[in-house]
DNA sequence: TATAGCGTAACAGATAGTGTTACAGTCTAT
DNA sequence: ATAGACTGTAACACTATCTGTTACGCTATA
């Protein structure tokens, strides 16, 4: 499956929202990303619809945490990215009546359900504060720029 | 990650094979697949470099199977069509020294990483032969046309 | 009321699998 | 030998999805 590249981007943007824990404009976000003010809005509107972010328009707006990075998992931002599949079965549809299709994709649902659950274990484990924590860990220790 | 369809077509096509036994060609496996012979060609030839198939130009030529399909895992045809990876954990590299954006990283490739060896072993388990036996079963229940 | 912000539509670009045509190479039957 | 039935492969169009960009409207504040 391709991959989206969302995920990634809006974790390192939410954890800096966090460290700093103020208000950010689309505009300094976007620089976090490199990428434009548009794109960002496009993806945070996503989290916001999920209740992760809120966003105030006019002068001195932008965007700001709901809650506490304690509170938000990576599944958290899956979610709101992507609704409730993270992974989709890559079924064949050519021939839906014939009994080798049918079999095939019975067993590949079945696998890619269990790994699905093994990524969804694996995102709510981890809660953004704690990437704050290993950067934060890890930038003092300079092993970074 | 975007859904390859060709490892469900792939196994549809080789599961097929199996249980008629002969040579198939291009064009009848482009039948099987709703597609054009093209593309079976195409596909079926990264299959050919992993030495799950082999192919025999010229009049009589087409498609036939190396080994039975009790030795062909969906493993094998997985590896065939993409190499060692099955899951790309959708990093991010907008600023590579930034220890959030490293943080991040480490911690979604490791949950796909997990993922990817549950998917690994959910592959592993599964001969083709399975598939052909639920298939025949299911067919000869009248559970489909 | 000017300005700094978000909201959103519209369109271009990039990428990956798929569909299609065209043609070269190869094997077998005659 | 040669015709015919195959695979091998290049070349190009089509599609879908995420991304990038421009443009313009709305809103809150100084």
């Amino acid at each position: 499956m391709r991959q989206d590249g969302r995920l990634a981007r809006m974790i390192h943007v939410l954890v800096h929202m966090g460290l700093l824990g103020g208000r950010e404009t689309s505009e300094r976000i976007a620089q976090m990303l490199n990428t434009n003010p548009v794109v960002v809005r496009r993806t945070m509107a996503s989290l916001r619809q999920y209740g992760i972010v809120e966003s105030e328009g006019g002068r001195g707006g932008g965007w700001s945490l709901t809650r506490p990075l304690t509170e938000i998992t990576i599944l958290d931002v899956q979610r709101a990215l992507q609704g409730e599949t993270i992974l989709d079965a890559p079924l064949s549809n050519d021939h839906p009546s014939c009994p080798v299709e049918r079999a095939a994709n019975a067993k590949l649902q079945r696998a890619f359900q269990s790994a699905e659950q093994t990524l969804e274990r694996e995102f709510q484990k981890v809660a953004l504060a704690e990437i704050g924590e290993i950067a934060m860990a890890s930038a003092k220790a300079g092993k970074t720029g």
